[in-house]
DNA sequence: ATACCATGAACAG
DNA sequence: TGTTCCTGGTATC
């Protein structure tokens, strides 16, 4: 099942670059206009009365979180986790909810559901904060200080591998681009941070960037146009429509080596033994 | 009908 | 480190 442009559906488990992408997309669906919100699966339900019909002034993503800000002071939080998405249906009739929807804003222009979220709440704006103050930079941010991910790997033990997936060191950042970013920058998942230099660590940086913004626009992950040795059109992509050089692959899709795992963070870790030497 | 799997992260101990 | 929660598509009986 393939998304569409313009309708909105994200099927596959989210990355940074999704979240911007539905802060963009639903911006332009949601904000500057009273909002019902309501919760038709009922986990919502008291939260929503808060905000129901109230106008939504922003739509805000960083990392792999989203902040909504309400008119009345209240912000909303929600983080997708591994299985949360959102369905928009355009037009001013809001359909039958698809599936277990714990929240839903319409408007006259659009309906946005939202089902299984690790996190859907009404906060603070002092509680949003808080949040926001433990997260790494985000690649995606023009406020981000790549120096603090310099800082931040340089100071840990921790192999590489895990310490990109800390959202506490850079935060957006999942099992795919973790493994492409390193992949792409020749660096074993296990090199301990506190051995790679500086420019390392800066390279790892701009190939995220580069990366999440190319996600952003393709509204999905493919990361094989990042090398100049790819010709385009060379490399399949996937039946979700992504490509990547070693994650999920059999083969480095460089130099046909077996691609190997290693187990870091709690999640399997792809790479390649001859392009990523230890 | 049931099992299993997935690109996440909080929490317990 | 292990356990738990969130959902739904696909595979397996």
């Amino acid at each position: 099942m393939r998304a569409r442009a313009g309708s909105g559906t994200v099927a596959a488990i989210p990355e940074g670059h999704t979240i911007h992408r539905i802060a963009k997309d639903h911006t332009k669906l949601l904000v500057g206009r009273p909002v019902a919100v309501s919760s038709p699966q009922g986990r919502f339900q008291p939260s929503a009365a808060l905000v129901d019909g109230v106008v939504l002034d922003r739509i805000e993503p960083y990392g792999k979180h989203l902040f909504y800000s309400w008119a009345n002071g209240h912000v909303g939080h929600v983080h997708l986790g591994l299985f949360g998405r959102f369905r928009v249906h355009l037009g001013p009739e809001p359909p039958e909810p698809i599936g277990m929807v714990r929240m839903r804003m319409s408007t006259d222009a659009a309906t946005v559901d939202l089902s299984g979220p690790t996190a859907c709440e009404i906060l603070t704006k002092a509680e949003r904060n808080v949040i926001v103050a433990r997260l790494g930079p985000d690649p995606l941010r023009r406020d981000a200080k790549p120096s603090v991910v310099v800082e931040r790997v340089q100071r840990s033990k921790q192999p590489i591998g895990a310490i990109l997936l800390d959202q506490r060191v850079i935060s957006g950042l999942g099992n795919v681009y973790r493994a492409e970013a390193l992949f792409l920058n020749g660096i074993h998942p296990r090199r301990p941070g506190n051995e790679l230099h500086a420019a390392e660590v800066e390279a790892l940086w701009s190939t995220s960037v580069a990366m999440l913004r190319r996600g952003v626009k393709d509204n999905r992950i493919i990361t094989v146009h990042h090398l100049e040795d790819d010709r385009p059109g060379r490399t399949r992509l996937t039946k979700r429509g992504t490509a990547t050089y070693v994650y999920h692959r059999d083969r480095c899709v460089r130099c046909g080596t077996a691609v190997e795992t290693a187990d870091l963070g709690g999640r399997p870790c792809y790479f390649c033994p001859v392009c990523q030497p230890a």
